[in-house]
DNA sequence: ACGCAGATTCGCACTCATTGCAAATTCGCA
DNA sequence: TGCGAATTTGCAATGAGTGCGAATCTGCGT
């Protein structure tokens, strides 16, 4: 790695750093662009080449949770299907926000419920998370699944599960209990993927189909 | 309906056209609020005591949408689970969605294909309009689904419809084909459905998907 | 060590969305 | 007709995001 990339690493590290530190203390309406550059000594142009926008500081790593789940329905085992693979993948992506301990993804968790722009950038990046999860899926099981069908059953769990986790979330003064965001989030896919489980046949998705 | 009501009405009206014909045109980002207040003829201030932002102008009648949906769900009848219940409510949604003859409506196809701000929010308002039909269909089968079970079918269902269309009108080819849509659309809400027809023991739902 | 080509940083000026404020205008009704 | 409430707007700000170009770095020879 270059020095160049270390350099850029670090203070791209640096201002994610400095953005949960003033979106906690100050809010994240409040916070300005220009505030967090200037936190991390930087010139407030020279954010922009960083980071998009002021939302994606939220999302660092969704490149990162995206590969995970590719590689894991890449590495499937001889017995599974489509539901058993995509199920395993999306458990590694939930536990990989085991980070949800990282002060990063608490605040997150927040602002996404009460910052809408916020929970505009996090359902389009889940969106898009969804689309690829899918496409590898489509690719592992050419046999089983088409484009439609892959998205289809991708966007049921993922759906499932976000919907449930949302409403266990609403009510939950202990979001900054992050043992309790876990144990909501296992209540989620339990709830949301146990009928999966139940029917444990999802082989030919498709029936009748045209 | 007071004078003020209809003339509210009709200059909101007239704003979604200005905004459909500019959008159209220019396009999105080309169209400035003030391009589209003028073209209705009012202040560019006034413009924001019509709609909060730029892309609402595109997702007027969602509420009615939304109420349409939990009208089905309270009108379900004796023999109906939860899975049939909404799988007619999200239908009616889909067929006022045949309103896809309008211009809006292709306009706003494209846009939330093109154009990440309103995408964003069109995902925002189809998850706030989850929640509401989950929590209706909740209260219709307390026996059957507490708040978050609902959520989950719900969530399923939708995220499986939207993301099977999303890959199918990614290939453009398809839009003028409604018969592919159907298509999609079935097949997605088989995907979906599959794993919870089986799950109450007191139904036997017809495969058919009514 | 030296110097250059390409990449990065960043100040500056702009366009726009969005909001608070207060004056001007309009409406519904007595 | 005239008043009080609601609506419309202009004005001024704030802050995000972008294009441009000059000033600085860095990696890589020589």
């Amino acid at each position: 790695m270059s020095l160049r990339e270390r350099k850029r690493a670090r203070i791209r590290q640096t201002l994610v750093d400095a953005a949960t530190e003033l979106f906690e203390r100050d809010g994240y309406d409040e916070t300005t662009i220009a505030d967090i550059a200037a936190a991390a000594d930087i010139g407030t142009r020279t954010f922009f080449s960083y980071f998009a926008s002021k939302e994606e500081l939220l999302f660092p790593e969704s490149d990162a949770r995206v590969r995970a789940a590719v590689e894991a329905i890449a590495s499937r085992g001889p017995g599974e299907g489509p539901a058993e693979v995509l199920l395993r993948a999306l458990r590694k992506v939930g536990d990989d926000n085991d980070e949800m301990a990282s002060r990063l993804a608490a605040l997150r968790l927040r602002l996404i419920r009460t910052v809408p722009a916020v929970r505009g950038r996090g359902l389009q990046i889940q969106f898009e998370a969804q689309r690829e999860i899918a496409r590898n899926l489509a690719e592992a099981f050419p046999e089983q699944l088409d484009e439609v069908s892959a998205a289809a059953l991708t966007g049921a769990f993922v759906g499932a599960v976000t919907s449930a986790l949302q409403v266990l979330l609403d009510d939950a003064d202990a979001l900054d209990d992050p043992a309790a965001v876990q144990e909501a989030v296992r209540r989620a896919t339990d709830v949301a993927l146990t009928p999966w489980l139940r029917a444990p046949a999802a082989e030919q998705p498709a029936r009748g189909t045209a």
